[in-house]
DNA sequence: AATTTGTTTCTTGCATGCAAGAAGCGGCGG
DNA sequence: CCGCCGCTTCTTGCATGCAAGAAACAAATT
């Protein structure tokens, strides 16, 4: 899985026109989502700049970027470092998320096309069969596909990138992959519950399931972040 | 009212340290929250170096950083311009900012404690001479209030952090005091379902009192600035 | 021995310089 | 008369240089 595609720093439509300053902020970015640059990590200017054959000019841009979204954070005269999120903040954002795509599920059971229900209803029905087969990796590329049809089907696009913005923060702490296997079939249940609600165009039911589903979900992740960050701390 | 406090780059908690940049980024970000500097000027990276008299590389980081933060577009060797809003936009952030509210509204039904309950309580009660004696400036102080005290309310910072940047952003087509006096009275008692809601621990009802009430007014603001839009486009 | 203060060194913040694109313009051709 | 092409000029993007602040270290004093 190549987690480029949740950077919203990789501003590569259109014209890209690519800017050493931008391909920095969206690489550091990158690192940053996959967890290679732990929290806390001190982001030293003259290291990158010589890592990535550059000045330091644009690795400070990039980095002065990079803090305006939060990703790192400025000690002004004192450096930078990745950004550490509390277990107390993880909570929140975990809760945040929740309420994002239950606010976008809302949305889309009104607002999607009939393409678009047709769609979401056909992904997650062949999902079924990942679910049958105990087939992990299928169904966590199914489950990317159902958010993002929903995100998608909001119509919605300032919704859409608080979404990618908070789920790309959150993506570090979702690795863990987190024992799937036995909520295998309780994943689809939900997502069941989700996507009837939108097809009947039963918003605030689309909304309650989301809400409901992603509850479980997050709490189960942040426990076991929360668990061992200590290991961030450093 | 002072809108240095909407801005998100006024980072004057704790250690100050002031930098030039920073200073430059939260004097930037004000004046076009403000709507001082309209939506679509172009930003001339040596004009502002003299009119801040310092030299062009904390311009250009300030840019950067607003960039990120999508308060202005940069459009590579083509220079930055004040982000421009469409319509559609606007209407998807007034939509935005209604479902934030809503979930703001529906955590501190549960999260409150005791006195923030009273708090809230008292303000709103308080409100209502204002609204007798139809003081719009007055009520609109008290507005305001009520809208912090909810954020403060939900005990989620980062849901507050989205809440305020929503909220900045949409600042400067608030400022259209759209005919509040007629809607004095009903506003009050929107509030007060939601008061009445949080009070008695209902989540879901304070939601759905909060979405209603943002509806309306959001609707009103969005058509009426949409209609006007024309001034910013050039 | 511990703490504090003075010094050294290293990093950051900012200024300046230079080269590569982009916009504007005049001339040429259709 | 209008459109296209090369040139000029201006702005941006990046590199480099320098000074101020912070961290690290050492020595001296209590």
């Amino acid at each position: 899985m190549h987690a480029a595609n949740l950077s919203f720093f990789a501003r590569t439509g259109g014209a890209p026109q690519r800017t050493r300053t931008s391909e920095l902020a969206a690489a550091l970015a990158d690192e940053i989502l996959r967890g290679q640059l732990a929290p806390g990590l001190r982001l030293d200017e003259q290291e990158l700049a010589q890592r990535f054959r550059v000045s330091r000019t644009p690795v400070r841009e990039a980095l002065g970027q990079l803090a305006a979204a939060g990703l790192v954070e400025h000690r002004p005269r004192r450096g930078v470092i990745v950004a550490v999120i509390s277990p107390q903040r993880l909570h929140e954002m975990f809760a945040v998320m929740a309420e994002l795509e239950a606010s976008a599920s809302r949305l889309a059971a009104t607002a999607m096309t009939a393409e678009e229900r047709q769609g979401l209803d056909a992904s997650h029905r062949a999902s079924q069969t990942a679910v049958h087969h105990s087939r992990i990796d299928d169904y966590e590329a199914f489950n990317q596909e159902f958010h993002t049809r929903i995100y998608a089907g909001c119509h919605n696009t300032y919704l859409r990138d608080l979404l990618n913005a908070t789920r790309a923060r959150l993506a570090p702490f979702r690795r863990a992959q987190f024992n799937l296997l036995g909520r295998l079939a309780a994943s689809w249940r939900e997502h069941d519950a989700v996507v009837n609600a939108i097809l009947r165009g039963d918003g605030e039911g689309a909304a309650r399931a989301m809400r409901e589903h992603l509850t479980v979900v997050s709490g189960a992740a942040a426990e076991y972040v929360s668990a061992q960050t200590h290991q961030f701390i450093a």
